[in-house]
Formats: structure tokens, C-alpha cells, sequence
DNA sequence: TTTTAAATTTGTAATCATTACAAAGTGAAA
DNA sequence: TTTCACTTTGTAATGATTACAAATTTAAAA
């Protein structure tokens, strides 16, 4: 793991946020499982270090660290919000059969712009994705025919 | 309103869907209506037309549209799922402030090439968003100075 | 160190969008 | 007219998220 506790620290202290226990945990979390997870995920591998973690603090806390802009919100499906971790602007490819979540790093000229002001809109965040069948999905298929 | 029940009923016939009461009314909705409605907002609108109108009828109808390829699915908030009819690709802009969801057209070199492969993975589907302040409250709030 | 106040965590109950399911209704073909 | 498949409807169930208040922890003051 690259990053350790008092990184996560200085992370979290750094946006004004007070780094406990249990911020620093979802935090590491979520720097070590970059597969932007949802909070039963979180909850479901926390939960074994942390047994008395409440599911409402994972849900208060990372409100907090979207509010403090340390993550992102990510909602693909309708179904449940998954979390990444504020980094370089990248989007997401989601397979319609198996579900998974690819990153893409995609240059692209005009929605990677953060922070510009279009049409007299400010915009503070981009996010873009894909759905469609991944390439695992896509041989799977032909290995059947 | 440019578009008439028959030409409704053409739309939806020529997607392989049986062109029902319920489905056109739903159908001319979202094209008299691009706001990106929720479900909440067409039965409230519908049911004054149709008083036997149920809420499960709404949703079954925008799945098999879904489905279908009629409609697309558009989940900003995590929050409920919002409609748009399929049409020339675009992207939208969130307003955090008011929550007013804006239609952009915006050339995007990249994302906007749907039906291609990429990476090995075929893509079907392109959704694109950006979040922020709108132009009317960013003046609102110079007003307030 | 002890006291006190504020912030955080926790568990439970409530909320709200969506789906499951079965009964009732509809419409076309036999 | 009868039959059968499809559609619509209402109710109950599900599952993610939030509200809320009690318990716990932390930090500052005395």
C-alpha cells in the first residue's frame, strides 16, 4: 500500500476535515479499492477491523467528504452511489451484463474543463460515462458460438 | 405541439412496442415535456388525463422503453431516476444550487461516439453531465451584494 | 487531573424510489 | 362467444438513504 496512515491524515486534516478513527479507515479504504465501491461494500470490509462501525457513520462521513470535496459521488445505476476519490479527471465504461466498472482515461477536449464558466454556468464538476458490453463480456459471447 | 397521437403511435410501433393508450400518453409526455422528468412528475401530470393511471404502469412502460432503446435512463442525484426520450446526443448541466438540469450541446470529440468499440469494449450508450452554478443563481447572488 | 461542552459515532425507526406479484381488465384471434 | 395472451392496476415488499436521539469520544477550560 503506498499510502499510510499519517498520509491519510495530513489528507483528510489538510480540508479542514478532523481526521478520526473512522475517517481515516474510509478513507484509506478507499484509496487502496479504487473500484468505487458503495457503502455495503465499505461497510461489509470495515466492519472486520472496526466491529462496532454504524453503516450511518460510512454514510455521514463520506457525505462529509463530498461536501469538503475529498470524493465524488458516482451514480451509474440508479441503484445505489458509489464513491471515488477526487483525483485527475477520468470517467467510467459500465458493462450492461456483468455491471462492472471500468476506468477509462479518455482525452477528451471539452468536458475534461473543470472550473470554467460556459454559457455564464459555472461548473465545478464533469463527470462522464459509458454503458455497453466489456470486452470480457464481448468473448465470452463468441467462446459460446 | 408538433407532434400528434398518430405520429406517437408510429414511433413507438416501429420500435416493436404495441403503441397502448397508456404508452402514447406516456410517450407524448416526454416529447411535449424535455425536461427530464421523474416518474413522480408524469403521474402527477397523467393521472388528471387518466384517473385509473398507476404509478407501476408508468414504470413498466419507461423500462420496456428503456429497453427498447426508446428512452434513456439519466441518474444525476442518486436520488430518482429522470427520462429523456432518445435524440441527438447531448449532455446536461446540474445546477447544485436550484437543482435545474440544463440540456448542453456541447462538440465532444470523443464521448459522443456511441456504437463504437473502444479498448475492446463496445460502447452503446454515452452519458455525459457537469455540475455547478447556473448563470441565474451566480446572479442571484450579485444581486445579494 | 477533573469538569464541561462540543463533536462524533451508533442504532433504530422512518422515508422514499422502485420492484414483485397477483388479480383484474382488455383486445384480438379462433 | 370463448379463449388466451398481454397490459394495467393496487398492494405489499425491498433496499438505499436519512432523521433523530442516545451513547461515546475528544478537546478545551478550570
Amino acid at each position: 500500500m503506498i499510502t499510510n496512515l499519517k498520509n491519510i491524515k495530513t489528507i483528510i486534516s489538510s480540508k479542514g476535515v478532523k481526521a478520526t478513527f473512522q475517517r481515516i479507515k474510509i478513507m484509506e479504504y478507499l484509496l487502496n479499492n479504487k473500484s468505487h465501491p458503495t457503502v455495503e461494500e465499505i461497510f461489509i470490509a470495515l466492519v472486520k477491523q472496526i466491529p462496532t462501525l454504524s453503516k450511518t457513520t460510512i454514510y455521514n462521513t463520506l457525505n462529509l467528504f463530498v461536501e469538503k470535496n475529498i470524493v465524488k459521488t458516482l451514480n451509474f445505476s440508479g441503484v445505489e452511489t458509489r464513491y471515488d476519490v477526487v483525483a485527475k479527471s477520468h470517467h467510467h465504461f459500465i458493462c450492461k451484463r456483468c455491471r462492472k466498472i471500468y476506468d477509462v482515461n479518455v482525452e477528451c477536449n471539452f468536458l475534461c474543463d473543470e472550473n470554467k464558466v460556459v454559457n455564464g454556468n459555472q461548473i465545478e464538476e464533469v463527470t462522464g460515462y459509458f454503458k455497453g458490453i466489456c470486452k470480457k463480456c464481448l468473448n465470452n459471447d463468441k467462446a459460446l458460438n
